[in-house]
RNA sequence: GCUGAUAUAGUGUAGAGGCCAAUCAUGCCGGCCUUUCACGCCGGCGACUCGGGUUCAAAUCCCGAUAUCAGCACCA
């Protein structure tokens, strides 16, 4: 694993970083990248790291999603030193931001948006910005009392309303919303993020913070905040945009899709969550070790598929165990062949694992892609075959020896078979996210259950779920 | 439109003026090993966006162009 460069400004007892994500779904690919860099930093050197959940949005917050969220970072192995929610918060927010109103560093705004949008990109004032302080207390207390209704009042932060950048100009920094929030009864007034996170940023004490440079503006907007509370502010480091194809990733794409059936879930295959990855038989380690090896540059990239596997395989070859799975079988009886036991390593690069035993008796399954446009196979672990291919797509094999030296003189290729015996093998469906597959795997996978293996010259594949009659698996990567 | 950021092989990444005819990983190709087309080992392929400038010397600094991305929400 590579070493990434150094922070800066890592005081004596390390850092204190965040993950925040907010719970509107499930983690997918694109927190995991925030969750893994923080998580590296911390663990590189020491200190404390926050899971903070932004759930100040009421509309956005599912309260269902709050034990998911907590779920996927188990999972990922975050070494996690504490949890706050946000929404337990609110007082504090409503402190700070009084606060502000009080030092005439914000004020109430009863302009509509578009009027405020327009002025704003005038550069000029909206008529609010000059209401006394005394006055903007009084609405600020009133828009706590529930007496502003949705969308007629906002506390903007007075900033620069002639600064080059119009995203610098008195953002807001509370809103009132309607909706019930899930987990706070009577709450009108939210607070806006810029607001929220600057006080929990000083208040939990974060010294680092490294998140997507979306927020780049919102850095440079929140040091309006931590100037006018005389506090520091944080070092940040923002890394690019990273585009992840093959996989939905939109949440409202994904709850649509679950909601109309063309998705089992959040687990589904086809999405890019935790869950979905972890049912592919991606360790949240290898995950780790691509997200550390993509590191915080500000470049914006494309994620690899090819390279997370890599880092998968990398973790799994050395230690899962190799079975047969035939997929699309053809039943080939094997002309003069004698009743053998093949014994196949369970790991070849373990030979402490043992062996599994296939006995043949006459009649085997192989993969017809196997057998096609060849004169001979060397049925692995077994013994050599000669092949012909008939008219109806069947083939006739005749044994030919068990010797392996044999075998390579004839440059015979050496392919993964079951034997036709239904005590031996089990009905297998491979499932992929551009289709599946069907056929046997050897009925000691059934106790493979929920653990990755290494379907030989298939694939690596999870087992989703097994009984005596049927082997789900999902193929993860060659 | 305004503001800002970034541009190294297919992909990711190192490189913070001379050690770079550019690192590592992955990928691909070839070979070895091997009763898996896995793993391992060896070899090979493949990149500094373009144009100016500064300098004895630039992938590295400056300017411009181009491209891409982000922000300009009473979301986070």
């Amino acid at each position: 694993m590579r070493e990434l460069r150094a922070l800066k400004n890592v005081g004596e007892s390390g850092v204190v970083m965040r993950f925040a994500p907010n719970p509107s779904g499930p983690l997918h690919l694109g927190h995991a990248r925030a969750a893994y860099l923080n998580d590296y930093y911390v663990r590189k050197y020491g200190g404390r790291y926050v899971l903070r959940i932004e759930d100040t949005d009421p509309r956005r917050v599912e309260p269902e999603n709050y034990q998911l969220l907590i779920d996927d970072t188990k999972w990922m192995g975050l070494n996690i030193t504490e949890t706050v929610y946000q929404s337990d918060r609110f007082p504090i927010y409503y402190e700070h931001g009084r606060k502000l109103i009080e030092m005439g560093a914000a004020y109430v705004c009863t302009c509509d948006s578009e009027s405020f949008k327009k002025l704003k990109d005038a550069k000029e004032e909206c008529p609010c910005r000059n209401r006394s302080v005394e006055d903007n207390l009084a609405m600020w207390e009133d828009m706590l009392a529930g007496k502003y209704a949705e969308g007629s009042v906002t506390v903007r932060l007075k900033t620069d309303i002639a600064h080059p950048d119009p995203a610098m100009r008195d953002f807001s920094i509370f809103r009132v919303v309607d909706s019930p929030h899930p987990k706070l009864k009577d709450a009108k007034v939210y607070p806006m993020m810029n607001l929220s996170v600057v006080v929990d940023d000083h208040l939990l004490g974060i010294t680092h913070v490294i998140r997507g440079k979306d927020h780049i503006a919102n850095t440079k907007r929140q040091e309006y905040i931590y100037n006018y509370f005389g506090w520091k502010q944080p070092e940040y480091y923002h890394y690019g945009r990273m585009s992840i194809g093959d996989v939905v990733l939109s949440t409202t794409a994904m709850k649509n899709g679950i909601r109309e059936g063309t998705y089992t879930g959040w687990d589904d295959i086809h999405l890019g969550t935790m869950k979905a990855i972890a049912r592919r038989g991606i360790l949240p380690e290898a995950i780790k070790n691509a997200m550390i090896d993509i590191g915080v540059g500000q470049t914006d990239i494309q994620f690899s598929w090819e390279n997370l596997f890599a880092a998968n395989k990398e973790l799994i070859d050395p230690v899962v165990n190799r079975y047969f799975c035939v997929t699309d079988p053809v039943k080939c009886v094997v002309k003069n062949a004698p009743t053998v036991t093949a014994k196949a390593l369970l790991n070849p690069n373990d030979e402490s694992k043992g062996y599994r035993e296939l006995k043949f008796s006459g009649a085997l399954y192989a993969d017809p892609a196997d057998l096609k446009d060849v004169t001979m196979v060397r049925f692995k672990d077994l013994f050599n075959a000669k092949v012909s291919a008939n008219a109806d797509g069947t083939f006739s094999l005749e044994y030919s020896g068990e010797s392996l030296e044999d075998a390579r003189k004839e440059k015979a290729r050496i392919v993964h078979w079951l034997p036709a015996d239904d005590s031996q093998i089990v009905k297998c469906l491979l499932r992929a996210p551009d289709g599946d597959k069907e056929g046997f795997c050897e009925r000691s996978v059934i106790k493979e259950s929920g653990k990755v293996v290494q379907f030989e010259r298939v694939g690596f594949a999870r087992i989703d779920s097994a009984d005596n009659e049927k082997v789900v698996a999902y193929f993860a990567h060659h």
